[in-house]
DNA sequence: ACCTGATCATGC
DNA sequence: GCATGATCAGGT
């Protein structure tokens, strides 16, 4: 059950590593590779997306692009209840609230992010022990016609308000699959943004998150029941 | 019960 | 502060 942090050097390769670690608990996969399970995510909350993500041999670093660059894959771990369901908003990346002029949907680092996803579903019930919390079948997703659609649509009205200097009358209630929320170390983080006049001021950080209800249907797609 | 705004850890 | 990885938790 040893494990290579080694990058996969293809997608077959990649999801033979997803799939030999569906049904595995997360105290399990942890103990392979040497290291201690949390007794809760309260102070740990990407610990469970970086064990998977060294578990399949990501690419570390904090760049704004893809896990998998050299394969085009963005990975993501998924937390879901009992019934299947997403039990949280998934982030995707940050926004930008400057030098956002000529910007288009095509170009953006969300459609980029978003142009094949490797789901990795896991029990995120805080009532299972997180060592106990099992991982489950991974999905290799690519949005299909509608779901770009609908994306599109909400990432270009929310970037209409913040070229318009519109950014702080957004709140996660904007947009039917894609939010916009506050995403920093605490609401006293402050960044630039586009001011009503066109100048710069400042805000706090946002970014862009997808609501349970549109992963929950990627979900259902592929499964039309619960993944674990 | 759900959702929005806030928050935690880490490496530059 | 920015970007990665996300989940927490109080109010509705």
């Amino acid at each position: 059950m040893k494990t290579t942090p080694k990058p996969p050097h293809s997608i077959e390769e990649l999801m033979l590593r997803a799939n030999n670690m569906a049904g595995l608990t997360l105290g399990q996969l942890a103990d392979s590779h040497g290291l201690s399970t949390p007794l809760n995510l309260k102070r740990d909350k990407g610990w469970v997306g970086q064990l998977i993500e060294h578990e399949l041999g990501a690419i570390a670093g904090s760049k704004p692009q893809q896990d998998f660059l050299h394969l085009g894959i963005e990975l993501k771990t998924i937390p879901v209840d009992s019934k299947g369901k997403p039990m949280e908003t998934t982030y995707v990346t940050v926004a930008p609230l400057v030098n956002i002029q000529g910007l288009t949907w095509e170009n953006s680092v969300v459609c980029h992010k978003l142009q094949t996803v490797l789901w990795v579903p896991v029990q995120g019930e805080r009532q299972i022990p997180v060592t106990d919390r099992k991982i489950g079948t991974p999905i290799l997703w690519t949005p299909n016609s509608d779901e770009i659609a609908l994306l599109k649509q909400d990432w270009e009205e929310i970037m209409e308000f913040i070229s318009l200097g519109q950014v702080q009358q957004l709140t996660a209630r904007h947009g039917e699959v894609l939010q916009l929320r506050p995403k920093g170390a605490n609401s006293r983080s402050v960044t630039q943004s586009i001011a009503q006049d066109g100048s710069t001021t400042m805000t706090n950080p946002r970014g862009f998150y997808l609501k349970t209800q549109f992963t929950q249907a990627i979900l259902t797609r592929f499964f039309g029941y619960p993944p674990l």
